[in-house]
RNA sequence: CGGGAAGUGGCCUAGUUCGGCUAAGGCGCCUGCUUUGGGAGCAGGAGAUCGAGAGUUCGAAUCUCUCCUUCCCGACCA
């Protein structure tokens, strides 16, 4: 490819509006360009890279025995409805009608449609399958953020696994797994698998892979000793026990004028840590408490996945006085209706001599013994970590860190294969439900986890595997015939070799070549000019490091090519 | 959805507080000359319904109202 005619808009200054380093720089070097909130063109630069990532999981796919499907992504809406997503879904779902009135979804993934197909599958004979697309998907999000990292339109590869039973199930899982292994190594991605919570999918077990970077919307708790890595809305950690002092055989009740915070309470005497926060919580519309320790966070997420509600939120003030008679900041869980449902977090279970809320503005109880004075549903891990908190497995410290979600694989069961019908017959004859997996890596998020951790000051540096060119062969000077003759033979030399090289034969100066060549972050340069061409010597810049060797005329190819060849 | 910020040539910004000449500057773009190994210099030039609509006013980028859009935090989210 020539530079003078390839369309390559760099600029000299981020949008304003651009905050994480991969928007900014995917933007300035002429990557991407934004339509819309949460919707971006890919320009022939980031088209380029966009393809090389999608090919090299494209290719880990097909070597786990993966096949390639292309579905639509639109969807009619009975499909949907016959998995129920169609209505847990929400807003998420783009939905649209049709001229006749039929109303459709654009497909935020494919469960449903692989399923349908599957149920062509009659014989176990055929099990097991690895079905995969890389297609296009389209989620409602309600905050799109960060350039490529949260769009509302993407293409994902998505990837389905179907067996005739679990443990068919659990080997294709373990292929995926070491399969979205390699294909970070090869993204040059160091992606932690840690276990997660399952979401909306269902199933029965999930590990995302996450890519530490300040621009992530998820807390991954590491163990910095240890193997331990966990989703924020996962992870659990080992705590010092409290010890209680002895306390009445009932609770007492006490005046608190005025105190409606854990730590006005606790300035009051009553450690946070002996204190109960009582968090009142509607759950698909049924009022439940959630208790955690005073010095806890209650992680809503557990919450969810211990309960499977699908809706859930805080109760409104008014909803929490109908219901507790008190506002936020005097609540507690003893005494309240046994027909609100109490759950409890495991660090609670065996405490006494505790305070909480009355239920009543300005009053607390002391000397609470949770077992014997609250009626719990059931004990349940609700609390979030915390920094510093013990690894479960090694007490080491841990650490919490932000990172990008870069792949995500699920242990699906049955849940769309039972509500679709597909199922085989198995040696014995016997209707067997096929047992499905899905996998998912975002391609275009994968792409910007690179540029976000792949930059310097200078601009971008793409792994060669993913760049958008592997070698820039830059023209000091376009109109001396030597220099451009020189650089015309190392280019179709580097073409024929198979190097995918970039001639920068633009009519520009040496500076803006430079940092155009850097800025786009290609990973080897070779830089021709009049100069060393009367001594027969060009350069050779690695961009990573900036370190430049000069390289005799007629070595200069192969020195490239080996380059590339070893950083592939 | 809650909170915050912001919309001025392709990009970055000034101007808005306290209304007043033809909306200013830098980058980029076009032409010419010079320059030629790190985003050049000089000269000339094109390019803006100041997010949209309504209102106040002799006069609106500036004040008022409504709407739209974008960004950030939270909620939400395979």
């Amino acid at each position: 490819m020539r530079w003078s005619n390839l369309f390559v808009p760099t600029l000299r200054d981020a949008p304003g509006d651009a905050e994480a380093v991969s928007h900014k720089l995917l933007v300035r070097g002429g990557f991407i360009r934004q339509l819309h909130a949460g919707h971006y063109s890919m320009l022939p630069l980031g088209w380029r890279v966009h393809e090389k990532v999608a090919d090299i999981v494209r290719d880990e796919m097909n070597l786990i025995g993966g096949q390639e499907f292309l579905l639509p992504a639109m969807h009619p809406k009975s499909l949907w409805e016959a998995s129920g997503r169609w209505q847990t879904m929400g807003d998420e779902m783009f939905r649209l009608e049709d001229r006749s009135g039929t109303e459709v979804g654009l497909g935020m993934t494919h469960e449903e449609v692989f399923a349908s197909i599957a149920l062509e599958l009659n014989s176990y004979k055929a099990l097991p399958q690895i079905w995969y697309q890389i297609q296009w998907k389209f989620r409602d999000e309600p905050r799109p953020k960060a350039g490529l990292l949260r769009v509302r339109e993407f293409a994902m590869k998505d990837s389905y696994s179907l067996d005739i039973d679990y443990a068919g199930l659990d080997a294709s899982f373990d292929k995926h797994h070491d399969a979205y292994l390699r294909i970070f190594e090869r993204l040059d991605l160091d992606a932690m698998p840690v276990e997660a919570s399952s979401g909306a999918m269902g199933g029965a077990g999930s590990i995302e892979f996450m890519v530490a970077s300040p621009s992530g919307e998820d807390d991954v708790v590491r163990c910095p000793n240890c193997d331990y890595r966990a989703n924020i809305e996962r992870a659990t950690s080992a705590i010092d026990v409290v010890i209680d002092s002895s306390g009445p055989d009932a609770p007492e009740k006490f005046a608190t004028p005025g105190i409606r915070t854990i730590k006005a309470l606790e300035e009051a005497g009553a450690p946070a840590s002996s204190q109960m926060k009582t968090m009142v919580m509607v759950l698909d519309g049924a009022i439940t408490l959630a208790v955690v320790r005073g010095d806890h966070q209650l992680n809503m997420q557990k919450l969810q996945d211990i309960t499977g509600a699908i809706d859930i939120r805080p109760a409104t003030p008014d909803e929490t006085i109908e219901h507790l008679g008190a506002s936020p900041g005097s609540l507690g869980a003893v005494g309240v209706s046994a027909d609100i449902t109490i759950l409890a977090d495991r660090s609670l279970q065996g405490r006494s001599n505790l305070t909480t809320g009355a239920n009543e503005d300005d009053w607390h109880w002391r000397g609470v013994d949770i077992e014997r004075d609250v009626k719990v549903s059931e004990w349940v891990d609700l609390r979030e970590v915390s920094a510093g908190e013990h690894c479960p497995k090694c007490k080491t410290p841990l650490e919490i860190v932000r990172a990008i979600e870069a792949g995500h694989i699920f242990k699906l069961g049955t849940k769309y294969s039972e509500a679709l019908g597909a199922h085989v017959l198995d040696a014995d004859g016997e209707k067997q439900t096929i047992v499905m997996g899905s996998y998912g890596i975002g391609i275009g998020r994968n792409m910007a986890a690179i540029a976000e951790t792949h930059a310097d000051e200078k601009g971008l540096v793409w792994p060669v595997a993913v760049a958008p060119f592997e070698v820039v062969v830059t023209v000091m000077k376009i109109d001396d015939e030597a220099t451009m003759g020189a650089a015309e033979k190392i280019y179709a030399d580097l073409l024929a070799a198979g190097i995918d090289a970039l001639i920068d034969d633009r009519d520009a100066r040496a500076g803006v070549k430079f940092a155009d060549s850097e800025l786009i972050g290609i990973p080897f340069r070779v830089t021709v000019g009049p100069r060393g061409i009367t001594n027969g010597q060009v350069e050779f810049t690695t961009r990573e490091t900036m370190e430049t060797a000069e390289v005799a005329v007629g070595e200069i190819v192969q020195t490239a090519i080996t380059a590339v060849t070893q950083a592939r």
